[in-house]
RNA sequence: GGGGAGAUACCCAAGUGGCCAACGGGGGCAGACUGUAAAUCUGCUGCUUCACAGCUUCACAGGUUCGAAUCCUGUUCUCCCCA
């Protein structure tokens, strides 16, 4: 089986080139090779701005090649200047070690890593530098490079002025090394990454040329950004993680089906694996009734199977229905109480004692002191004038007292700022 | 080492003895509109039993004054120029 489609003409429609080194696509179309990217190891979870990575691998899968995610236990030791404008705070080996655990995990759902044909590999560089000398390390492998090809790099020069550590200034060799030592010991003479990667990568392809004479061969994606021009991946809550316990599968859900029209329509390019014709056709139909937000909803569902499974994305779809779907305060009472906690896993909760409740709590103190849902008193009577409190799914008035006989299903009371923000109480 | 400028709420930034919880902008939150969108309009955005009331707040610590973010003293930090 040495068949593989064309990948450039894959990445090019799915807008996800952004650069290439010359005779990449010649390489590529021959048959099957093996292509790394590297991920950084500085939280124990990925989130979503690492897609575009996992993504490229995954398609570069799909075509019929071999990926190798590349976790950087010693890169991550170091620290990439690359668009960073203050040096990085380096990290311990044992907090490293645990990173590099749970990202490798995550990368499993998405690549396939148990294929017969085309399997895909983790590595960690830590395992070539734990050994490596500095000596060793200046003599075969910084002698090759020059320092005015190492400053000619823009994440170098961009440092100049407001300072830059050796240890940083090194990175390029650490990971242009990486390189080298995949394609000497695993065949691998691609590299792919984000534009902000071309200065690392080429100075791994000429490593490997020095040292060895051998070719290399790179491919990097565009920097996504959304359409309104802010940091794609960071919503009100921070950072969307990969990982369920950090970011809910609702949460996440909510996160893609949020995306704004022109943002659909990439996410469906870049992050699902759906073929031409079929992401095509959405986008169409979408721009004739943009209301049914089908297309968001389509993306949204695809990508969180893909990260959190099915059942998962049907818990979340659920949740959605009750909370967004015209959920009426008779739709709540419908539901058991194992589906209350399946529905609001990923919605902030609180309890509260029984007898506070048969006594009668105003309003105002349910929404701050004795949930947290609200900062401050304050803030609870400043968003009650505003009219955008419900309970229940009911408005509620300033003066409102809450009692026993809110609790739906004798346990639950659903809190609610505004059209997105809830926040469960149940009777402790 | 010498000289100068400055530190104000999430960010930028006014204010230079009482009318300052502190103009304005950004951001954030909410309401209307809508498609859980964008754009737009409106309101809110220190705390408190929301009241033209009280309390905490304008780098930090003291002081002057009936009264200070605003004046004085000291401390810490930042920036610029000269050497």
């Amino acid at each position: 089986m040495n068949t593989v489609r064309d990948h450039v003409e894959e990445l090019t429609w799915r807008g996800l080139l952004h650069d290439s080194m010359p005779g990449t696509r010649e390489y590529l179309n021959q048959g099957p090779v093996s292509g790394y990217i590297g991920f950084d190891p500085t939280a124990d979870s990925l989130h979503v701005g690492n897609m575009v990575q996992i993504m490229m691998l995954k398609h570069f899968q799909e075509s019929g090649h071999r990926p190798i995610a590349l976790v950087g236990g010693a890169t991550g030791m170091v620290g990439d200047p690359s668009g960073k404008k203050s040096e990085r705070n380096l990290l311990d080996e044992e907090t490293l070690r645990h990173n590099q655990r749970c990202v490798g995990d995550q990368l499993a759902r998405f690549i396939d890593f148990g294929s017969r044909t085309r399997p895909a590999e983790l590595v960690n560089n830590y395992d070539w530098f734990k050994d490596m000398g500095f000596l060793r390390f200046i003599r075969e492998v910084g002698k090759h490079i020059s320092v005015g090809y190492m400053l000619a790099k823009d994440s170098v020069k961009n440092r100049m002025e407001s300072g830059i550590s050796f240890t940083e200034f090194t990175y390029q060799l650490v990971q242009g090394y990486d390189f080298y030592w995949l394609s000497k010991n695993k065949g691998c003479r691609l590299q792919m990454g984000g534009s902000d990667q071309w200065g690392n990568i080429t100075t791994g392809a000429e490593l490997i040329r020095r040292m060895d004479g051998g070719e290399a061969f790179a491919l990097t994606t565009p920097l996504l950004t959304k359409a309104d021009g802010s940091k794609f991946g960071k919503s009100e809550g921070g950072n969307i993680w990969l990982d369920a316990a950090r970011t809910s599968p609702y949460k996440y859900y909510q996160f893609w089906v949020n995306a704004t029209d022109a943002d659909a329509a990439r996410f469906a390019h870049i992050f699902t694996v759906w073929p031409r014709e079929r992401v095509e056709a959405l986008v169409a139909e979408h721009a004739r009734a943009p209301h049914l937000r089908q297309l968001q909803k389509e993306v949204a569902a695809a990508i969180t199977v893909m990260t959190h499974g099915r059942s998962e994305l049907d818990a979340a779809l659920r949740a959605t229905e009750i909370l967004f779907g015209g959920g009426t305060s008779e739709a709540l009472g419908s539901l058991s109480e194992k589906q209350w906690l399946d529905v609001f896993d990923g919605v902030p909760q609180a309890e509260v004692p029984r007898d506070a409740l048969s006594s009668g709590v105003p309003i105002v103190d349910l929404l701050s002191e004795r949930s947290g849902f609200l900062p401050s008193k304050g803030e609870a009577r400043r968003a009650l004038k505003e009219g955008s409190i419900s309970v229940n799914k009911t408005r509620a008035e300033e003066g409102r007292v809450i009692g026993t006989d809110d609790l739906i299903s004798g346990r639950f009371i659903l809190l609610q700022r505004g059209k997105k923000n809830y926040f469960l109480l149940k009777l402790g």
